[in-house]
RNA sequence: CGGGGCGUAGCGCAGCCUGGUUAGCGCGCAGCGUUCGGGACGCUGAGGUCGGAGGUUCAAAUCCUCUCGCCCCGACCA
C-alpha cells in the first residue's frame, strides 16, 4: 500500500479530553473516527488488524473444536423477555419497534438465538458436546461510552457457546476454551492474566476473566503475589483482620451530637472505624435493605446484589431513609425490625462496637453481634482491599487495575430450561442442555495492545497484528536512483506476499520517521543515497533502537525470513 | 441519573465576561521556490450556516430561552 494514497491520515494534534493512551494514539494515527458517542468506524489500517485479530481468534476457536455459524443482530424482543434477560440487561438492551409495531432489540449476546435454536438440532446426547460461535456486531446503550475503543456501544465480539450433556461435558469445553483463549492473547503478543469474576444475577458456578494489567483499566483486581490467587474486586474475598478489642462488655448509650458520619463518630469516640458498624440503605427492586459492615470495610454492591438476587439494586436516597422512619447518622440495626437486614460477616471480626441507636444524636458502645441485634443473613458482602489476606494461602493481597479482554461463564442451565432446550439421555430422559458462554471483544483486544505495546513516538505492533510488516522508506525522492530502487524493492516484497506501506510521499526524513514510528509497522527499511553508496539498505525493527545495514543484494529475501522469524515467534509461544 | 465542561475551517485552539469594520491563530491542504537522516522555511492561495431554533437589540460567535450533540468524574455497566 502505497501511503499517498492510503485513506486515513496522520495528525498532529488529538483533542485534549482523549486521555487513554491508546485512545490518542487511535486518533493521531488516523485509524478510527468517531461516528457518536461509543461509536466508531475503523479506517484501513485499524481494519486490517482487527482482521488479523479476527483470524488469530477464529484460528484458535477451530483447533478447539468449535463450528462458526452467523447469527442475526436483530432480534425479537420476545427472546428475551422468554429468559427474563430483557430486565436483567434494562436499559443497556437497544429496543425498537418494527413498522408493524412489533418489538425487536440489537443483540447485546446471543445466549437466546443459541439455545433457541437448539431446540431443533440437539435432541439426544449424541448430538453433544456442541462448540458454536461467531464473530458479529454487539449492540449495548452503555451508560457512558468511554476511552475510544474501550467501552464503546457497538462493536465485534467474538462468542463461543458450549453445549454439553452435563457439568463434567461443561468443564471440558471450558478449560478447552479457557487453553484457546491463552494461545490467543499469546498470539497477540498480549499477558492476559486469568482472573476470578462474577457471573451476575444469572448465575453459574464459575466465571473467569482475562485482564490485561494497565493503569487505565477500568477494572480492580485483586491478587496475590505469593500464589496464583487473582480475582476481581467484585469477587475477590480477602480475609479481613480481627479486631482485638477485649471480651463483650455491657452495652453502653453515649451522646454523639452532630456526629453523623463514621468517621466523625470514630474521630469523636476515639476509637479507630474498625471498631464501628456502619448501616448502608439500598433499594433492592424497589425494596428497602439495610446492610450493616464494620466500619472501616465497603459494600460490594455486586456482591450484594447476588445475595438479594435482585435485578436493579442502588443506594437509598437520605430522604427515603428518612421517610422509613430511620434516624440518619445514628442507624443501627439494634431494635429495627421490618426491614431485610444483611450482614457482613465483618460483623463477627470483634467485639464491642460502636453503632448507632436509632435515636438522634446518640450512638451505643460495645455491641456485640449476636448479643444485641439479629439479622436475617450473615454474607460476605464486603469490597476486598489490597492487604487484607489471601484466601487461598494466607498471604498479603495486592490490588491492580486492568483492562477485561475476555470473560467466560459457566452458564449452566437457566437458558435452555427457560427456552426448552432439552436433550435425551441414554436412558430416555429429558435434560437442559448445559451451556456456557465465551466472549471476547475484538476492537477492546486491539486497544488493550496499543496500551500494552507502545512507547512516547507511537504504537509498537506485534508482527502477528500488525497492519503490514514492512514500511519501506524511501529519502529523497527526487533522486532517481532512490526511487527505482524503492519501487523495485516495493514490487519485489509485494510478490513475495510481505504486506508492505510504501512511504512514497515526498516528506522530509523527519517527517516520515515520525509516521514511522507512530503506525508501529514491526520492520522500517529505509533507502536513501547514503545507504545506496554502500549498495545497502537500512533495516530497524520498531520494537528496538539500534538499525543495521543490509547489502541491497538478496534484500527481499532477507526481509521474508526476518518477518517468517518473527511471525513464527510469537505463534511458537502458545 | 448526579456533578463539571465543551461545540467557531479537515485537525488543534483564541475571540464570548464588557455586543460594533471584512471572525482570528497554529497545523494540515493547493501552487511556486529554497531546504531536508528525527515533525524545515519563504511567498501566494483555497477553505467558516460560529451545533440548531427562537428571542432581546439599530446591531449577536458574543446577551437570554429552549434544544441537539460530544467529553470528563461519579453512579451504572452479564
Amino acid at each position: 500500500m502505497r501511503i499517498s494514497k492510503l485513506f486515513g491520515k496522520t495528525q498532529r494534534e488529538v483533542p485534549a479530553e482523549a486521555n487513554t493512551i491508546s485512545h490518542q494514539l487511535l486518533l493521531k494515527t488516523g485509524m478510527i473516527h468517531q461516528v457518536a458517542a461509543g461509536v466508531y468506524s475503523y479506517l484501513p489500517l485499524a481494519w486490517r488488524v482487527l482482521k488479523k485479530i479476527e483470524n488469530i481468534i477464529r484460528d484458535e476457536m477451530d483447533k478447539a473444536g468449535g463450528q462458526e455459524l452467523m447469527m442475526p443482530a436483530l432480534q425479537p424482543l420476545e427472546l428475551w423477555q422468554e429468559t427474563g434477560r430483557d430486565l436483567a440487561f434494562g436499559k443497556s438492551l437497544f429496543t425498537f419497534s418494527d413498522r408493524r409495531d412489533r418489538k425487536l432489540a440489537l443483540g447485546p449476546t446471543h445466549e437466546e438465538v443459541i439455545a433457541k435454536m437448539a431446540t431443533s438440532n440437539v435432541q439426544s446426547y449424541r448430538d453433544l458436546p456442541l462448540l458454536v460461535y461467531h464473530i458479529q456486531t454487539k449492540f449495548r446503550d452503555e451508560p457512558r461510552p468511554r476511552a475510544g475503543l474501550l467501552r464503546v456501544r457497538e462493536f465485534t465480539m467474538k462468542d463461543l457457546y458450549s453445549l454439553d450433556a452435563d457439568e463434567e461435558g461443561l468443564d471440558q469445553s471450558y478449560n478447552k476454551m479457557l487453553q484457546a483463549y491463552q494461545n490467543i492473547y499469546a498470539r497477540c503478543g498480549l499477558p492476559a492474566l486469568l482472573v476470578e469474576a462474577d457471573s451476575g444475577a444469572i448465575g453459574g458456578k464459575d466465571s473467569h476473566e482475562f485482564m490485561v494489567i494497565t493503569e487505565s483499566g477500568e477494572d480492580e483486581i485483586i491478587y496475590c503475589p505469593d500464589c496464583k490467587y487473582a480475582a476481581n474486586t467484585d469477587k475477590a474475598q480477602g480475609i479481613k483482620s480481627k479486631v482485638e478489642n477485649g471480651e463483650p462488655l455491657p452495652i453502653e448509650e453515649v451522646e454523639t451530637p452532630g456526629m453523623a458520619t463514621i468517621e466523625q463518630v470514630a474521630n469523636f469516640l476515639r476509637v479507630p472505624q474498625s471498631h464501628t458498624l456502619k448501616a448502608v440503605f439500598y433499594f433492592a427492586d424497589r425494596k428497602l435493605v439495610f446492610a450493616v459492615i464494620r466500619g472501616d470495610i465497603e459494600v460490594n454492591e455486586v456482591k450484594l446484589k447476588n445475595i438479594l438476587r435482585c435485578i436493579e439494586l442502588r443506594l437509598a436516597t437520605e430522604a427515603e431513609v428518612v421517610e422509613a422512619g430511620i434516624i440518619a447518622g445514628s442507624a443501627s440495626p439494634i431494635g429495627i425490625t421490618g426491614i431485610k437486614i444483611i450482614a457482613d460477616d465483618s460483623i463477627t471480626s470483634g467485639a464491642n462496637f460502636v453503632a448507632g441507636a436509632n435515636k438522634p444524636d446518640t450512638h451505643f458502645r460495645n455491641v456485640n453481634y449476636p448479643r444485641d441485634f439479629r439479622v436475617d443473613l450473615v454474607a460476605k458482602i464486603a469490597r476486598a482491599r489490597a492487604g487484607e489476606g489471601c484466601p487461598k494461602c494466607g498471604g498479603k493481597l495486592s490490588s491492580t487495575h486492568g483492562i477485561e479482554v475476555g470473560h467466560i461463564f459457566k452458564l449452566g442451565t437457566f437458558i435452555s430450561q427457560k427456552l426448552g432446550a432439552f436433550f435425551i439421555d441414554p436412558n430416555g430422559v429429558s435434560h437442559p442442555i448445559v451451556m456456557g458462554s465465551y466472549g471476547i471483544g475484538l476492537g477492546r483486544l486491539l486497544a488493550a495492545i496499543i496500551e500494552h505495546s507502545h512507547d512516547d513516538k507511537g504504537i509498537i505492533w506485534p508482527i502477528s497484528v500488525a497492519p503490514y510488516h514492512i514500511y519501506l522508506c524511501p529519502l529523497y525522492l527526487e533522486n532517481p536512483q532512490v526511487t527505482a530502487t524503492a519501487e523495485n524493492l516495493y514490487s519485489e516484497l509485494e510478490a513475495q506476499g510481505l504486506e508492505v506501506l510504501f512511504d512514497d510521499r515526498e516528506e522530509s526524513p523527519g517527517v516520515k520517521f515520525n509516521d514511522a514510528d507512530l503506525l508501529g509497522i514491526p520492520i522500517r527499511v529505509i533507502i536513501s543515497p547514503r545507504t545506496l553508496e554502500t549498495n545497502s539498505v537500512e533495516i530497524k525493527w520498531r520494537s528496538v533502537k539500534e538499525s543495521e545495514l543490509v547489502p541491497l543484494e538478496g534484500i527481499a529475501a532477507r526481509l521474508k525470513e526476518l518477518v517468517g522469524a518473527g511471525l513464527s515467534r510469537l505463534s511458537n509461544s502458545v
